[in-house]
DNA sequence: TCTGATTTGTCCGTATGTATG
DNA sequence: TCATACATACGGACAAATCAG
């Protein structure tokens, strides 16, 4: 998956799902290290155009497959491989 | 068939049928595009004046066909030629 | 202790297609 | 054919948690 693409708001893929594509792609790019904070939501947010709600599932998504965490009120950051 | 033909409700073929062909017509035409959304089921109800169930017969007609793919609570799209 | 800013958490309304009687 | 729930997806608004000062 390209890290640098567009989401597609009326394309057949839903938006949550093209937006944890990217950030996962991100991620294996290195934009974020391990233990390091990803952009918050509201960043993403602004970045993607898309509402909250969208991005915490697409965040969802990756907490789902290991690939990041949650900590409340600090941020969303990258696990550490294993 | 007529893209901007209308539905006769006591014509010799069934509504769902003239449906079917009006929009096969009217994909054809360039009305919408591959992977792109068709109008909704309920745009269909509105415009057609037909019940929810006829319009759900007639796109079953042409995802069978493959002209249209439906992807749950997003909505019906125009099948890409291949 | 308090205040404001930032971040994630929760809830509700709207729209879409699905299933059933 | 119609009516009524149901499941999924998106967006907006407000609440809770954390931290800096």
């Amino acid at each position: 998956m390209d890290p640098d693409a567009e989401i597609d708001p009326d394309g057949p893929v839903t938006p949550y799902r093209q937006l944890a594509e990217i950030l996962r792609a991100r991620i294996d790019r290195g934009d974020w290290k391990p233990d390091r904070p990803i952009a918050s939501e509201t960043q993403l947010v602004q970045e993607y155009g898309l509402a909250r709600t969208t991005v915490r599932r697409a965040i969802k998504v990756l907490v789902d497959d290991g690939v990041v965490y949650v900590v409340p009120a600090r941020g969303t950051y990258v696990a550490a491989k294993k």
